[in-house]
DNA sequence: AACTATTTATAAGA
DNA sequence: TTCTTATAAATAGTT
């Protein structure tokens, strides 16, 4: 209908194809609510433009809602939205019976609700359990503590035999070059950090021996103590 | 467009209607057709008739869920459905991880898992809390077995003072009537019933002294028994 | 956006 | 429903 017959094939101008969309646009929702009126039909029309332009036609006194709602309806429980939906449901209340059993099993082990529903014999058999639990529970704290204190001990092993190789070589070097000795009298905390083990070259070495004493005690990857670590003291 | 003009208005005529609603629908969707190839559109085109039937053009290569899923989303997320969908999944969620977290706590409780994220002071509260919870247990166990003893014993009491009050009432009759008296010397389980004690009266009185205690014994509710009950024994 | 020659849709009748 | 057909309406191409 128009000055020439059209063939029904995608129109390749967009120009031409953006005016024809517009005007059988116009063309059909006319049509669309001349049919509403007319047989007062429900009609929901929804179209999106190549560029995703939405246009919509609903029948006067209706929503698309309640059309989708509907058109859902129709077709029956086929559709995939309400057996999505209906899963998700089901899903929800298996979550929460799980979620109500879980609490409940738990208030028991804490001593609460206890005289709601539990036999002399379920309640014999939850001690029972509670009584073996806690038994695992104290080997696992047990072992917990004795990890640590084991590691503890070894690190102390390790800085004691480090502390020892230390003031070696630090009286080795002290009695090749005596002119590195110093004889600060008022420095107090090298009293307190000698007084770990290497009190027996306190009057010997002190101010050294505090410095690197405290390099080792801060930072455990440094291994490379040798003549340098004196040369900075 | 035809034979003559028509007003666009309800068509009174019903049959008129559906036939105008007929050939109308088939112009809509064939129009719509139209649209979708010439101008690479989405159309989706639902209707209902008078009579709820219903009927659908859809573009092809899209599907009705399709446009509506765009058609929500192109108008935001103020939809009713969307947010509704949403919501769910949100709480879908909420639940899986209080279950899992649930579920932790029981592990725990049970003396499971422990290795993987308990601190030693946790594991000594966790212990002192459980240590607390056995005695409740314990607690409610012993009430509930003490409630128990307590009523079988009061049952006990009970039934032992029928017992006496029958025997005593049963001694009178026989003294009164003894034509009731049946000696009837081969009956075993009138021993077995009477030695809990009536053992007493066992020379007196044997075969109705037996029947009412089972009476008894059976049916706490039947609190008639007088002169009838001999009778019938 | 308007015009208009043509095509298309369809109302009424069969 | 479907076909027919006179006529109304839509619209392609043009301005």
């Amino acid at each position: 209908m128009g000055r020439g017959k059209i063939e029904i094939k995608l129109i390749e101008n967009p120009t031409n194809r953006q005016v024809t969309y517009s005007k059988r646009r116009n063309g059909i929702f006319k049509k669309a609510h001349e049919l509403s009126v007319l047989c007062d039909a429900k009609v929901s029309l929804i179209m999106f433009s190549k560029n995703n332009k939405m246009h919509e036609y609903i029948s006067p006194g209706l929503t698309t809602k309640k059309v989708i709602d509907q058109y859902q309806k129709t077709l029956g429980d086929i559709d995939l939205w309400r057996s999505h939906y209906e899963k998700m449901l089901q899903n929800l209340k298996k979550l929460n019976d799980i979620n109500h059993k879980l609490r409940r099993q738990i208030r028991h082990r804490i001593g609460e609700g206890l005289d709601d529903d539990l036999s002399f014999q379920q309640l014999r058999s939850l001690e029972e359990d509670m009584v073996s639990s806690i038994g695992k529970i104290r080997e696992r704290k047990f072992h917990v503590i004795k990890t640590r204190t084991d590691t503890s001990r070894k690190k102390v092993r390790s800085l004691e035999q480090m502390n020892g190789n230390l003031l070696l070589e630090l009286k080795e070097k002290c009695v090749i070059h005596p002119q590195f000795l110093l004889h600060d009298e008022g420095d107090q905390e090298s009293a307190v950090a000698l007084a770990n083990g290497a009190s027996n070259l306190y009057a010997f070495c002190q101010h050294q021996t505090h410095l690197n004493l405290h390099h080792h005690l801060e930072d455990h990857q440094d291994q490379g103590f040798k003549t340098n670590d004196l040369r900075l003291a």
